[in-house]
DNA sequence: ATCATGACATGTT
DNA sequence: TAACATGCCATGA
């Protein structure tokens, strides 16, 4: 199964009046880190029945969509999932999968070495 | 503390 | 190659 028909049916399995983010997507279909790649399969790919809407960005953000995020957000709305200010309210509650917690484990052990003289734009 | 910006990381097309 | 409906971190205001 490529990656992108993997991407599809994470999306499908998000249940209604919740929503998942692109990195879980992303994560649920096999790749945590391509939470991008999500994205471009979701604007290149409009398999009917994938609710696209319920897939939001890190943090319960609306992120993009297609020419309207606005509906976007009514369609998130007529699920019962309200925002404010641009957040999802009680996005704890709507996120799905639930995710036990994360914590700031993330080494990344990279940040690479960085190039000497580079990441510190620093003033 | 929150918001905005900069930069790099990651994966597919 | 660069682009993208991102993510995370660091810094500045």
């Amino acid at each position: 199964m490529p990656f992108t028909a993997r991407v599809l049916t994470a999306v499908r399995r998000i249940p209604p009046g919740r929503a998942a983010t692109y990195g879980d997507i992303a994560a649920l279909a096999g790749r945590p880190r391509a939470a991008r790649a999500v994205g471009n399969i979701a604007r290149d790919s409009r398999a009917p029945g994938t609710p696209w809407h319920r897939v939001v960005a890190a943090g319960g953000r609306l992120g993009g969509f297609g020419g309207n995020p606005a509906m976007k957000r009514a369609l998130l709305a007529a699920e019962g999932i309200r925002m404010a200010g641009g957040r999802i309210r009680d996005w704890c509650r709507v996120r799905w999968p639930g995710r036990p917690a994360d914590r700031k484990a993330r080494n990344r052990a990279a940040r690479k070495s960085v190039s000497p003289g580079k990441r510190p734009p620093g003033k």
